[in-house]
RNA sequence: GUGGGUAUAGUUCAGUGGCAGAACGCCAGACUGUGGCUCUGGAUGUCGUGGGUUCGACCCCCACUACCCACCCCA
């Protein structure tokens, strides 16, 4: 006898009752999306490597270090080998998807949600997984369809505002910055490495060192030595060219017109290169170091840096993982009862079979029923029904079956009233 | 990839270089068709994995793995 196989690291199994709680997520999502004329999409699980390469950025971590990747084995001789890679993202795979299938040929504007796993190889800790999920949506097409427009960029965030506030998560913050196009990132980035070469010598030695390789990343530095150097330093607004300038300050007042409170965090930068103009991320406390709870921004060069044509767009990612666990931290979460609404107790010999008849009409009737077994004794019934956290006990015996009159009883309060069996139903719906 | 911590029953956790423990939970009986209380009895287990030190290791040492926390990064 081998060891016991366990799951590998970074992995994990969503048991129930956890998975009532997944489920509540993703039906409030699909709910709100329909809302918002959004639907859904769905990608392959492994995708040609060189889309994430060409997509997300060869230079980020994600492409860099974290991806999973394999080489799948030619058919033919005369083919070669191709690279594979599991998502580690699905905006990429996405917009793949609306190139493949010349989706932007409508004319209309494209709403697209996704959900579904990803996979990076980094080490995991508190609301980080090797295997982790997301929900996502995508805004995209053509700019005559007004995918450029700001209101797209308000409208999403707007819906993420909502689908919070229905599934009961009150404790977060909006942040939000625009980051501006390529060539404003170019310039700022010099401004940076300008600006830090004369004070780098004084801040921590991560600083020192992503002086050198990315810039961008010294602001979001945490040493509290260094802060005021960091709030020295030029800041992107600055650098924003007039049409992304406009585009930020429309956003900001279509979000002030609906009522959605944001900080602008001019600090706040985002480590996947296709975001151009808005970025946003809403954070919750009770995260720890992972409070990043859904994040997105707007990439309108995507679709050309992968071979289509020109197709401005803005989603977003939510982490279910780091999601369930903000609403764990809510407490205030009404998670829909899943457990039985009956429990069925055969009682004695020749039982089961009646019992099944009463469990297959209760359950045509959209009655959730539990069934028993005919040899647990009555006390052994009430303790499994307790346990299967049905709201009733209904016991069906010899005496029953005569008499065609059931006792119908609420586990909890022990109340017990007869029924006739074609009142059941009635009795049932009425007091569920 | 880096640093720190943890790993003992189903769960939460004690524990000692010399027989493996508690609480809760679980199973059975007292109690043949009406539970929750109580009482009595029972089973909990490769002490994370593999090496080493030792007469003897759950305990000390080493390695590995997993998880937790943080860095990094991101959702």
């Amino acid at each position: 006898m081998a060891g016991v196989i366990k799951s590998v690291r970074g992995t994990r199994d969503i048991l129930p009752p956890d998975t009532a709680l997944w489920q509540f997520v993703e039906q409030a999502s699909r709910d709100i999306f329909h809302r918002y004329a959004f639907q859904e999409i769905r990608t392959p699980i492994f995708e040609d490597t060189q889309l994430f390469a060409r997509g997300v950025g060869e230079e980020t971590d994600i492409v860099s270090k974290e991806m999973f990747t394999w080489e799948d084995r030619a058919r033919a001789q005369s083919e070669k080998s191709q690279s594979l890679t599991l998502r580690p993202e699905n905006t990429a795979g996405v917009v793949r998807a609306y190139i493949e299938h010349k989706m932007g040929d409508t004319g209309k504007l494209q709403k697209l949600y996704y959900m579904g796993p990803q996979f990076r190889r980094e080490r995991p800790q508190k609301g980080r997984y090797r295997q982790f999920y997301q929900i996502g949506a995508e805004v995209l097409g053509p700019p005559s369809a007004g995918s450029e427009s700001p209101a797209r960029d308000a409208e999403i965030i707007a819906m993420l505002a909502h689908l919070l506030r229905e599934v009961g998560i009150k404790e977060w913050t909006l942040q939000l910055n625009s980051v501006g196009c390529a060539d404003d990132r170019v310039r700022y980035n010099q401004a940076l490495r300008e600006a830090l070469a004369g004070v780098k010598d004084k801040m921590c030695v991560d600083c020192q060192r992503r002086a050198e390789t990315n810039p961008l990343r010294v602001l979001d530095c945490k040493v509290p030595e260094d802060q005021p150097i960091i709030e020295s330093l030029p800041k992107i607004s600055e650098y924003l060219d007039e049409p992304c300038r406009e585009h930020f300050n429309q956003v900001k007042k279509i979000l002030n017109h609906v009522g959605i409170r944001y900080q602008v965090n001019e600090r706040m930068v985002r480590g996947l290169d296709y975001y151009t103009r808005t970025t946003f991320e809403f954070t919750h406390g009770g995260l720890g170091a992972q409070s990043a709870l859904l994040g997105g921004g707007r990439y309108d060069g995507l679709s050309e840096a992968l071979g289509g044509p020109k197709a401005p767009g803005i989603g977003f990612a939510l982490g279910l993982d780091r999601f369930v666990l903000a609403l764990q931290a809510e407490e205030t979460v009404g998670v829909p009862n899943l457990a039985p609404q009956v429990y069925v107790a055969p009682l004695g010999p020749g039982m089961n079979a009646e019992a099944a008849v009463i469990a297959r009409d209760l359950r045509k009737q959209q009655i959730a029923a539990e069934l028993g077994d005919e040899t647990f004794r009555a006390k052994k019934s009430f303790e499994a029904a307790e346990r299967s956290d049905a709201k009733f006990i209904l016991f069906v015996g010899e005496n029953e079956i005569a008499s065609g009159q059931f006792a119908l009883k609420n586990v909890k309060t022990g109340e017990q009233v007869s029924v006739k069996r074609e009142e059941m139903v009635l009795k049932l719906k009425a007091s569920l």
